[in-house]
DNA sequence: CTGTTAGCGCCTTCAC
DNA sequence: GTGAAGGCGCTAACAG
């Protein structure tokens, strides 16, 4: 029982090819009559198109990509990223795309996954984790592979992609502001690596506005850096009154940490995540957090996508700023 | 700039097309000198095989597939899912093979990815999330669609697909005979939705363990959930001095929520989760948890996955137990 | 060891 | 409105 082909359906349904593939991609007018036989004689089979035949003549995938160039450990700590793929999937269901993911490890592995990817397999990528000065940016473009960026700022200087971008220093702003009202004077920032472009934004406007980095640590997403990082600046001779961690797995990791060495939270510090992960709305106390839009800007980037692979030409757009939830872990609420 | 083609190739080294595609797949003996003209013929035009074309003609996406029917939210609370993913990506990268994931909602849209998907867009797929009675397999099976199911017992019962499962009863009997140890007589379980295996299993053995049901309750692995299921628990007449959680996120929403009711974890309330969420650990008291083998379940599925689609048959595979790791939440360390 | 020749399954231009 | 035929880029017999 071989699987039928457009043949087997022209053949039953009394037609050419021709005639089947147009009924079903509507490219030429077709008669009600044929239409319906053939429609008939397709569902009686149960056939439909092949998709590497349909990708080979008409040169186009229907698939985007998404390759992730992280550890396993700090895959799962992330927040943003699963809600962010479940917007982008749903503008790709609605267009029938599919998405090819690959999680590889390693540079070499990374471009290796883009060139295979730009050979037919995808019609576009989504980059996610950009970096300074990101090599993927060249690689890219030498692939011609359609692409856009999530960015943290409005960085497009001409780079011939189209970049969703959204302020990262914005909220790092607000929540400084906010924690000197309540009266913090040493104010700490615990970063994700710098390479990163968000991590590089929010640290560069944490030391720009408190005008020093002196309470700066790099951690890199996981619970243990969290630790590390609070350890270290807690036991400092004049430790910080309040710390904002650039993710909630750090920062949940951190206040715990300041609890069990008998820190009251807030009263003792006061506490403040990125991304409000579904958790840390429920955690005593409840983390103040900033939400990120993460399906929305997935949604975005998605149809930002879509439209360049129909032809449109690379735009920056920004997507709604990040809101804070301000919560009991700051004293608020 | 069009993409150069094997031709191109071809005729730049002087050969014809077929010794091209030889050298670049080994299925047949080539001289040295061509090999090597053939080599730098490609590396000079910068030329790969275009992937639909190579699909078509093998007629093999080197591809496989994930679909996942849920809801964004719970998406997000799900630390067993990256991790899985890992793991199944290490071993699908060393063959060259890609995944394409689909995040649907909806019946519908979940028929209609697979069907697609077995339309030549992948080779197999993974299963997860297999309920009782599972509408997809008789689907897969009408699909003629290679596919390995994540179970948790071992129901192979000559469905036709290969399993690769775990016990999830074990766990749930040792935490409980561990809790019984430690003089807890009211312990309560937190369950995921019946109509999921895992959660049927684990709910099962609870009641049998326990021999009621009467502190059984059914959340949705959200933190929500987790909050009002412990928020009934402990408003009862008579609550229980100890909860197992189906997740971690559950538990610690629960957690949480009964700490800020001024219940002290361990001593009032002891509490137990399922997947050891990374940021478990870290949790203040660390959150006793069970560790699922996310990453080695993923390699051993894919493994079975691929081995399937190179013609091996269906087989059940047992992977290695999961493991309870004992925290202060219940007292221990 | 290498060239030649059909396809893989679908789409699309050209005729009618 | 429909049929016929060529081609998308690659692989795999079949020859030699």
């Amino acid at each position: 029982m071989d699987k039928p082909t457009i043949a087997d359906v022209a053949r039953l349904a009394g037609v050419t090819k021709g005639t089947v593939s147009h009924v079903y991609n509507g490219h030429r007018p077709i008669s009600a009559a044929t239409k319906k036989k053939v429609i008939s004689a397709a569902l009686s089979l149960d056939w439909s198109p092949n998709y590497n035949a349909q990708a080979l003549a008409v040169q186009r995938a229907n698939a985007v990509g998404i390759v992730l160039a992280r550890d396993p450990s700090v895959l799962a700590s992330d927040t943003f990223f699963p809600i962010f793929l479940s917007g982008v999937e749903t503008v790709l269901a609605k267009h029938g795309v599919a998405l090819v993911l690959q999680v590889v490890n390693g540079h070499e592995m990374e471009c290796e996954a883009y060139r295979t990817m730009a050979q037919g397999r995808v019609d576009g990528v989504i980059v996610l984790d950009l970096s300074r000065n990101d090599y993927r940016i060249p690689l890219l473009k030498k692939l011609q592979l359609n692409a856009v960026l999530a960015d943290s700022c409005n960085s497009s200087k001409d780079r011939g992609f189209s970049n969703v971008w959204v302020d990262d220093r914005a909220p790092i702003k607000i929540l400084i502001s906010h924690l000197l009202e309540l009266g913090h004077r040493r104010i700490a920032h615990v970063s994700g690596p710098m390479q990163y472009v968000h991590s590089y934004e929010r640290a560069q406007c944490y030391i720009e506005t408190m005008g020093s980095g002196e309470l700066l640590r790099t951690g890199d997403f996981t619970a243990n850096s969290g630790v590390e990082c609070t350890k270290d600046l807690l036991s400092s001779s004049n430790p910080p009154t309040a710390i904002i961690y650039s993710n909630d797995v750090m920062a949940t990791a951190g206040l715990s940490y300041a609890q069990s060495q008998g820190f009251k939270i807030p009263e003792d510090l006061a506490v403040a995540g990125f991304d409000d992960d579904p958790i840390s709305e429920h955690l005593n106390p409840p983390l103040t957090s900033v939400y990120t839009n993460a399906f929305k800007r997935g949604q975005i980037t998605a149809d930002r996508l879509l439209a360049e692979i129909n032809g449109a030409l690379p735009e920056s757009v920004e997507t709604e700023p990040s809101r804070i939830r301000f919560r009991a872990s700051t004293g608020d609420r």
